[in-house]
DNA sequence: TCGGTTTTTGGACCGAGTCCAATAATGGCA
DNA sequence: TGCCATTATTGGACTCGGTCCAAAAACCGA
C-alpha cells in the first residue's frame, strides 16, 4: 500500500509540473502547436522524462476528465443492490456527472476546434469511452438476473447509455460560460435510454 | 456528372491496386507491421502516391465498412415521411445493416487484436462513428415536430442509437464464422433505444 | 512543337513514440 | 568511508506516419 518509495534516486519532477507547463503552453500557442519538446523544456526536464509520467501527449487533454471519471467504479459498487439494473447505472452516472461543475473545463473541450486534425483527440476520446463502457458492462453482467441471453443486450445498453452521457457532456461543453452543472444534461440524455432498456434488462 | 477526366496525365494507379497490395501484406504480416512504404512498393508506386488515394493508413481498415456506411444518407432520405422519427431512424439503420452479410469481414475487425496499440484503430473508428451520428442528428433535426427544446434530446438519441448499432456490430464481428447477418444484431440493440426515446421525440 | 493539365515522383522535413545504454542521486550496509 | 542495489533522468539514435514542394512525366488540343 505504501507507494512512496524510499529507495533509489528521488524524483526531480512530477505529473503536476508537466501539467502546469503544458497548461501554460496550451494557452499561449494551442495544443496542436505545442510539441512534447516544448513542454519538457518549459518544465525543465528532458523530453524522455515526459514519457516517464505520460504515455502520450493526448493524455494531457484528459487529466481533468480522467480524474472525474475515476469515480465511476466506486459509484457503481455503492449502488443499491436491490434496485433495477438500469436504475442503478443511471444513478451511478449521475453521481459521476455531479463531480463536474461549470468551473474547470478540460482541455479536451476548449482545444477541440483548435486541433490540427481532430483525429488525435478522437483517438484518445474513444479509448476513454470504451473504458467506461467496459465498467458499466461488467457491472450489468455481474447482476443476479443476468444470463448469457441478455449479454448482447447488456452490451448494447452499456454502450448506448455511456454514449448518451458523452453526448450530454458535449452539449454541456458547448453551452459556453452559461452552462451549469453537468448532471442535468446527463439526466435528460440517459433517462430515455434507461427507460427503453428497462423492460428488457430489469429482471422482472 | 462526367468525372472521367480526359485531360492531363492518365492515372497509373488506383485505390483498388493499393487495397489489394495492402490486403496481401496484412495477411502476411498484419496491419501493424506493414508500413505505408511496404504497401506502395508492393503496388509498384511511390510512397507519396499512396497519399493521393488515401489520407491515412487507417483508411485501409475501413474500406469495406465505409462502402456499407455510404448507404445511410439515402436510407434516411427514403424513409417514410409520416412515420415517427425514432421508427424512421430504426428503419434506416436496419437497411444499412442489411448490407453486411457474413461473408467479408472488414480489416478493422480481423486486425483488432493484432494492432500494436488499439489507439490507431480507435481514432479512425470514432471518426466514422461521429459522421454517422451527425447524419442521424441532421435527419432528426430537420423533422417537422422538431424544436430547439428537443435538440439536446435529438443529439442524445442520435448518439445512443448509433452507439447501440456499433455495439451490435462489435458483437456480430466477435461471433466468429457462425455469425449470420448483421441486421438481427442491430435490431435487438437499437429497438430499446428507439422505444425509450419515442415518447420524448415522436411529436405526439 | 508548344501550352495547359493532371498524375507521379523524389526529397526534405516534422513530430510522436520507442528503445537502450549511460549516468545521477539516493539509502542501506559493511 | 566506500560499495551496492535501486530508481530517476538523460541523450541519442531510430522508426514511422504524415505534410509540403517543386520537378518531371504523360497525356490533351492547337
Amino acid at each position: 500500500m505504501n507507494d512512496s518509495r524510499t529507495v533509489g534516486r528521488p524524483r526531480g519532477s512530477s505529473r503536476a509540473m508537466l501539467e502546469e507547463a503544458a497548461a501554460e503552453l496550451f494557452l499561449e500557442q494551442t495544443y496542436a502547436k505545442t510539441t512534447i519538446g516544448d513542454i519538457a523544456r518549459r518544465a525543465g526536464v528532458s523530453r524522455n522524462t515526459f514519457f516517464n509520467y505520460f504515455s502520450a501527449k493526448s493524455d494531457l487533454l484528459w487529466v481533468d476528465v480522467d480524474a472525474g471519471l475515476a469515480a465511476l467504479p466506486d459509484a457503481l459498487a455503492e449502488c443499491d443492490r436491490s434496485a433495477a439494473v438500469t436504475g442503478a447505472v443511471r444513478q451511478a452516472l449521475l453521481r459521476v456527472a455531479a463531480g463536474f461543475g461549470p468551473g474547470r473545463v478540460p482541455w479536451s473541450v476548449t482545444q477541440y476546434e483548435l486541433m490540427a486534425t481532430a483525429s488525435e483527440l478522437e483517438a484518445s476520446a474513444l479509448a476513454r469511452f470504451l473504458v467506461q463502457v467496459g465498467l458499466v458492462r461488467e457491472f450489468v453482467g455481474a447482476r443476479p438476473g443476468h444470463s448469457a441471453d441478455t449479454d448482447p443486450v447488456g452490451r448494447a445498453f452499456s454502450t448506448a447509455v455511456v454514449a448518451a452521457a458523452a453526448a450530454a457532456a458535449t452539449e454541456w461543453a458547448g453551452a459556453g460560460v452559461a452552462r451549469g452543472d453537468l448532471a442535468a444534461y446527463v439526466d435528460a440524455a440517459i433517462t430515455p435510454v434507461c427507460a427503453g432498456f428497462g423492460p428488457v434488462l430489469d429482471h422482472g
